[in-house]
DNA sequence: TTTAGAATTTAGACTTATCTAAAATTATAT
DNA sequence: ATATAATTTTAGATAAGTCTAAATTCTAAA
């Protein structure tokens, strides 16, 4: 199988294609996985030699089938650990991104169905992102960002985009959880700041958290 | 913390000095780790300079405190996941051992003693190996092996000193389980090897086969 | 369309952990 | 006591993954 670096190469560049396109380049890469471009570009190669990635020189990469499977594998073991460490353990939602990498690479696939199993096949983990199932099936989570919102449309607030701990310490902060409803009431246009409302209080919440926060069922 | 493989020596040298007593040779470690003699020598030197052992050339090593206690996290968490996977996921007592290898190198505290009390703080593992507590603190189960027994005396089948799938598919298919009672009827000094009893069954097994059964409560 | 600056790649070095082969040390057996 | 065998260590090589610094290629502005 690959190792824990070709792994989180492989993830990340799966998440960066989802995010930007295809034909991610090195230096997105170098920036989300914390190394150096001369260090992505070397992975790249050893990547396209295993036909995981399509590799051309200054043009960036994309995931070949073989890689983009691999890469889905890495990522279902990632959050059905993520329920695991939230359901059974009881940790807090911006606590299990860490452990949840370290865990991502134990190597069998007996134990992440059994697991997959123990927690009764969830579809989603703590952070709202769906979870891959055994033959590399993901369901597509519709969402909008509030960034996407009319003024005055309100929805249920199911997901983040960055689950970092310091972003999900903030929404902690802030009183936003999971399922609550949100409605957007204005945007300043001068700094893009959003004025929004939950069933408890209101708050203003600057433009990149707002990109951050994936809504369902916006009307 | 300290790398993988450095946490292999330390697990390793910790139970081979249970085993046969401290100065642990260079030849036995590179035996029970799979590597050559040379690559742990030069290891032996990093974890000196680490005072985790203490190592004078061609005198083996044993652990300083540092190293014992640092052995005996490793051995925690080994055993821990050992009693999750085989009690919450349902695996066998001979599939764990290659799984518990890689969950034992992921790094949280919090983690393990969130697991430990999920668990509801075993004392011992499927094999019947004591699981130290957070402070390092391992209870002694003073066990008998077929081999230290008189002709005669039954005791109580409570763990193997080979964890191995090998060693373990052979004890189910000879229907031999942890808690079963053992009478040991003869020996056969020819070749060592011994007649036993259950409650259900009689068998002969080797001396290699007697000496990796621990029992209790010899009588 | 030229060119400065940004992005990317190459070249060479470093670290960790391993290996082989040779040298050094210790143990064993006559 | 000494030769032989076994063990252990050293020296030098290899592989994975990373880094810095220099070279190359691309891009976008004048």
């Amino acid at each position: 199988m690959y190792s824990q670096a070709e792994e989180n190469y492989l993830k990340t560049i799966y998440s960066l294609e989802k995010e930007f396109g295809s034909e991610v380049s090195t230096n997105l890469i170098a920036g989300k996985i914390k190394t150096k471009a001369s260090s992505v570009t070397d992975m790249l190669k050893k990547l396209a030699n295993k036909e995981l990635v399509v590799y051309k020189k200054y043009q960036g990469v994309y995931l070949t089938e073989l890689g983009r499977l691999s890469a889905l594998k890495v990522i279902r073991k990632h959050r059905l650990w993520e329920c695991f460490l939230v359901q059974k353990l009881q940790f807090n939602w911006d606590e299990v991104h860490d452990i949840a990498e370290q865990l991502e690479h134990v190597k069998s696939e007996l134990l992440i169905n059994k697991l997959d199993a123990f927690l009764r096949f969830p579809k989603l983990d703590p952070h709202g992102d769906p979870i891959p199932d055994a033959e590399g099936r993901v369901m597509l989570n519709k969402t909008l960002s509030i960034t996407d919102m009319k003024i005055g449309s309100a929805g249920t607030f199911v997901g983040v985009k960055d689950s970092s701990a310091t972003f999900l310490k903030y929404l902690n902060k802030k009183n936003l959880a999971l399922g609550d409803k949100i409605r957007v009431i204005d945007m300043e246009p001068f700094d893009n700041s959003y004025h929004i409302e939950t069933k408890t209080h209101r708050l203003v919440i600057t433009s990149n958290v707002a990109e951050n926060l994936c809504l369902k069922n916006v009307k």
